[in-house]
DNA sequence: ACCGTTATACTCATTATGAGTATAACTTGC
DNA sequence: GCAAGTTATACTCATAATGAGTATAACGGT
């Protein structure tokens, strides 16, 4: 407990995505947070695990039962009193986070699949913008602006909220997930942020708070998801082996939390040559639907393929 | 030395960019590598540093003189026997990179500032397709496929080499430099990967070693800026306040590695709202040019503005 | 047979991209 | 002061990508 020490953590951020619901693996804690849910979370085995991936892999099987696939290094977060610990001269805490994608819901023991979005609601789209940006988040912002202290300082404060939350003729950009939650923040209206007294009242803003700042992990983490999707087939990595093209749709877009255009998005997948028929058809519903697999080809012939982002707003 | 204990360095890649050529902040280390040169680097000071990319300006400071503007954490490497010491009982190093932009070369004491494809030789395609991939690393690539031990394994090896050094009808994608540089790693071309005897054997690729793993931080580093480019207008961290187009296409294509048409690049810069006119023009051998500066508008009307990285090869 | 549902084929205007051609405005060497 | 070299800028043109529709097809259920 010497506090020049440093303690070094990695933490999971693992998604899979069933019933159009991205959802991510947690624990329920039962520090002095009482029962916020937080992310799995392990130390290095310094002697066994040769890579930090490896270790990660080890530890989420062990403690979840889980073979995660895909996995990629998020970021390493060290902020000081990250750990509440540290006031009272506890080590400081590095994390380090990893992105993992799973193809489906796998027994955890003792974890819970849950919705991504409930941690952040204002990031969902997909039935229109998310009410509370409007409601709740606007007016703060606004409130923020008028308390900038000078000229240039609300120029900078309008632009970041701008850019941001989408405002005023400013597009919404799916990926400034973290840009967003770094501002809510700031503006003290995520429930995590405010200590001691306060921290019992009401919270502001809707959304499910996590252990530390888990929630800015999970943050970072569907950024970089959102972002990756546009240059990187990584969807796949979420999908069973075939899949209709309304499956693989209905996928991108609970990713990134906005609607896409049904015949434009079958022709970027067809044309772009990401999938390819299997010649089999699937029934659901109505007409049955055309079965496709990934096309593993289509890294060989275009530098950066993936779902992109609709381009203006 | 205990070996199950960890110990945390922050490593810092410094960018800058003279004469069309990119270049790092480097220090001759004096330990046991010789006299290779290594990136800088600095211990967190965990009671005064609040973020570690405070800690991290602080240090660059002290230890280089350089005020470093633009800040953002690349990459933490963790693998074990990074550091040779490891081997003989020495801590686990964990390096967490940063890539710090700074707009011109400034005082250093004590260090240099290297041409960053001098470490990477095969990254530079500005004088057409650099000439080591097809003598050197091409063939070696072949080679590493004949030694496939099975279909299936050949048919991925077939995949990432072709993916990573644009083979066959495979374009060349400027942001694969890690993959690269990872593949050329385990095909033993590279210096560092050489242990023991034949460490002092002539180098197989032109290419300068660095201490330890730092070759490979920078290679993560010029893969996370190339990226970068694309979709967020960091080159102009790089650049004075004004500058002609032909200023920032050299810029860009000195970052990216690769020739741009230059009417295209113009109307790219004009059109989409990257740039606007001083009024000003320069005169600087032949017809004078104008002076531009970056418009920051660009961020309140696109969601990922850049220069792109040209689409098909 | 008709309805609701999902799938798929086309169209059409607009914009973006890649690759030129043509011309303009300087500096320098003679 | 003119020619040559150098850099800048304006246009053109074909092709491809994108956003937004319309129209039609194939299924299950009532």
């Amino acid at each position: 407990m010497d506090a020049s020490h440093i303690e070094v953590v990695l933490e999971a951020v693992i998604v899979a995505v069933t019933d159009n619901e991205p959802r991510i693996l947690t624990l329920r804690s039962s520090n002095q947070d009482g029962a916020l849910p937080g992310l799995p979370s392990g130390a290095l085995d310094v002697t066994h695990d040769r890579t930090l991936d490896r270790g990660l892999r080890r530890w989420v099987r062990d403690q979840a039962g889980i073979d995660v696939g895909y996995v990629e290094q998020l970021y390493t977060f060290g902020d000081r009193y990250r750990h509440p610990a540290e006031r009272e001269g506890g080590p400081r805490i590095l994390s380090i986070a990893y992105l993992a994608l799973v193809r489906e819901e796998q027994p955890s023991a003792g974890a819970a699949w849950w919705p991504w979005y409930q941690f952040l609601p204002w990031e969902d789209h997909r039935e229109g913008e998310a009410g509370v940006v409007a409601k709740v988040i606007a007016p703060a912002l606004r409130e923020w602006l008028d308390q900038a202290e000078s000229e240039a300082d609300h120029r900078l404060r309008a632009e970041r909220a701008g850019v941001a939350f989408g405002l005023d003729e400013t597009p919404w950009d799916p990926v400034r997930v973290l840009e967003r939650y770094e501002l809510l923040y700031q503006l003290g209206l995520i429930n995590e942020a405010r200590r001691g007294d306060s921290q019992e009242a009401s919270p502001v803003l809707p959304g499910d708070p996590m252990v530390l700042d888990h929630r800015r992990i999970v943050a970072a983490a569907l950024a970089r998801l959102r972002g990756k999707l546009s240059y990187r087939p990584v969807v796949f990595e979420l999908l069973p082996e075939t899949f209709t093209l309304l499956t693989l749709q209905k996928l991108v877009e609970a990713l990134i939390g906005v609607r896409l255009h049904k015949q434009n998005f079958r022709r970027l997948a067809e044309r772009g040559g990401l999938v390819e028929g299997t010649g089999r058809r699937s029934r659901s519903g109505g007409r049955p639907a055309g079965v496709y697999r990934f096309r593993r080809e289509v890294l060989r012939e275009r530098p950066r393929p993936g779902f992109g982002l609709p381009a203006r707003g």
